[in-house]
DNA sequence: CTCAAGGTTTGATCGAAGTCAAATTTTCGC
DNA sequence: GCGAAAATTTGACTTCGATCAAACCTTGAG
C-alpha cells in the first residue's frame, strides 16, 4: 500500500487513536483497491473474509430472497461494512456493489480481531463503529414500521435538506434505489414526488428545491429517534448536515 | 446484591472471561432487581444510565412515533438490551416494558465504559453481543422488506417450531404483539393465521399445531440469511432451537 | 450523432392490508 | 364464580401501494 494511502486511513477516526505497531501490523495485511462501478464487492452468504472501508465513492448495501432484492443502506465515505460479520466471523448478511467509481480498503477480518484483541483504543473505536451501524438500522426498522411510504419520503428529503438554509440540493442516488431503500416501487415513488409538490416540495430529475420547509415537516413529522442526528455508515446517504427536530 | 446472584449472572457469556477484580468492580454499582408485568423500564429518548440484563421473564422493546406503536423485538434471559445507546452514551432508540414478572440486572453505563476500557476479555464479549444485536435487527428489517406479512407470518412460526420433530408449541407472546413485530394489524394477523390452515398449521389459542411441515416451509422458503441460526438478544422470542434451511 | 438500453413517468387496474364496527372469547380482579 | 376489561375474531368496506403496460426521457457506446 502506498505511503499516501496509509496516513489517509490512519487519519480516519476508526485508526486514529490506534498504537503505531498495531496499525502497521494491521495495513501489513491491508489492500486499498480501486474499483468501477456496479461490481459486486461482497454476496450475502459469502464467509467474512474482509473488513471493508470506503475511502472514495459509494457502495450499496442489498440482500435479496426468492428473487426479490432491497437497498439496505448506501455506504459512503468513510466508513466501514460488513463489521458485524467479521467481528463473528459470521457470513454476510447483506450484498455490497459499488454505484460509482470507488476505493476501498479490505483488512483480513483475522487480523481485525488480534488489533482488537491487542489495542483497547482501537477496540474503543470498533464498538463505537459497530454501536452507530445497530443504531441506523434500528432507525431504518422503526421508519419502515411507524411511517407511511409518503411520510418515509417526506423525512428522507428533510434528511438530505442542507441545514444552512439552502433550499436546493441533489438527490445523490437514483431514484430507483432510493424507492427500494424506502420499501416502495419506483412507479410509487414517482407517484409520492408528484403529490408532495402540493406540500411544498418539487423535484426535477436529480434536482430537489425546498419551496415550504414547514409544509414538508408536517408531512414528515422528524423526530430525533428515528431521523438523528447521530448518524453512521448505515444509513442511505447520510450527510453531515441534518435538521434536529429537537428532541422527542 | 445477594451472592447467588452475583454467581448467576458471573455464568452469563458475557461476564463468564472477565477478570474477578473488574467483574467485582463492575458489580458494585449494579443493582439486581425484580419487576411485576407491564412496567415501563425505559423510555426512547431517555439518556443510556444503564445497561439492562434480563435474568429472568421477558421484555418487549417497542417504538413509538406521532401516536403510532410498533414492537421491536421480545428480549428474553439471557440477554442484554440498549448496550448500543450505552456505549456511545447516546439516547435510547426504543423504549422497554415487562410482559411478564422479570428479573433485570442494572449496569451503570459509566461502569460499563470502564469495565470495557480495562479488561479485553470483556471487550471481546461486549462487541459480541453488540453484533449479534446488530445482526438480528438487520434480519428483521430484511423481513419487513422482503417479504409479505403471510410470508413473515409463516417463516415465524417456522422459526419457533422445535428442531425436535415436535408439531406443538404455544406461542409465547400475545397475538397483539405478535401482529405488531410482525409489522401487520391485528385483525390481518387472525386472517393470515386462518388462511395458514390450508397450509398445514392451525392455531388455537395459544396452541399451534404444525399439520404439514412441507407446506408451511413452502409459504415461509426460510433462509439462514433471514431465519438464522446465529440468534441473539435482539430477536422476538428467540429460542434454541431452529430449523437450519441450509444457507442461501 | 445515432441508436439502444435502461431509468422514469403516467395511466389503468388489481390486490393486500388497513379501518371500522360488532360479536365472541379470554383474562383477571374481586 | 361473576362481571368488567381486554384480546381475538369476523365481516364489510376502503385505501394504499403493487402490478401491468406503454410512453417518454436520459445516458452512454460506437
Amino acid at each position: 500500500m502506498r505511503d499516501a494511502d496509509l496516513e489517509e486511513i490512519r487519519a480516519l477516526s476508526l485508526f486514529r487513536d490506534m498504537d503505531d505497531v498495531h496499525f502497521a501490523a494491521l495495513m501489513r495485511g491491508a489492500y486499498h483497491q480501486s474499483f468501477p462501478p456496479q461490481v459486486t464487492l461482497i454476496e450475502e452468504g459469502q464467509a467474512a473474509d474482509f473488513l471493508h472501508v470506503v475511502t472514495e465513492g459509494a457502495v450499496e448495501m442489498y440482500a435479496g430472497w426468492e428473487g426479490r432484492e432491497t437497498t439496505m443502506a448506501v455506504v459512503r465515505p468513510v466508513s466501514t461494512f460488513i463489521l458485524a460479520a467479521c467481528i463473528n466471523d459470521a457470513p454476510y448478511l447483506m450484498s455490497a456493489r459499488t454505484l460509482v467509481p470507488s476505493r476501498i480498503v479490505l483488512i483480513p477480518g483475522s487480523d481485525l480481531r488480534t488489533a482488537f484483541a491487542k489495542d483497547p483504543a482501537f477496540a474503543k473505536a470498533i464498538v463505537g463503529e459497530l454501536a452507530g451501524c445497530y443504531r441506523s438500522v434500528v432507525r431504518h426498522a422503526k421508519d419502515l414500521k411507524l411511517r407511511a411510504s409518503r411520510e418515509r419520503l417526506a423525512a428522507y428529503l428533510l434528511r438530505h435538506t442542507p441545514a444552512d438554509g439552502t433550499k436546493e440540493f441533489d438527490l445523490q442516488i437514483e431514484k430507483r434505489l432510493l424507492a427500494s431503500y424506502l420499501g416502495m416501487t419506483p412507479e410509487n415513488l414517482s407517484r409520492a414526488l408528484r403529490s408532495l409538490r402540493d406540500d411544498g416540495v418539487t423535484v426535477e430529475g436529480q434536482r430537489v428545491t425546498i419551496s415550504d420547509l414547514d409544509g414538508l415537516i408536517a408531512v414528515a413529522r422528524p423526530t430525533a429517534l428515528i431521523d438523528g442526528p447521530d448518524c453512521c455508515s448505515g444509513e442511505a446517504a447520510e450527510s453531515p448536515s441534518r435538521r434536529d427536530p429537537g428532541g422527542l
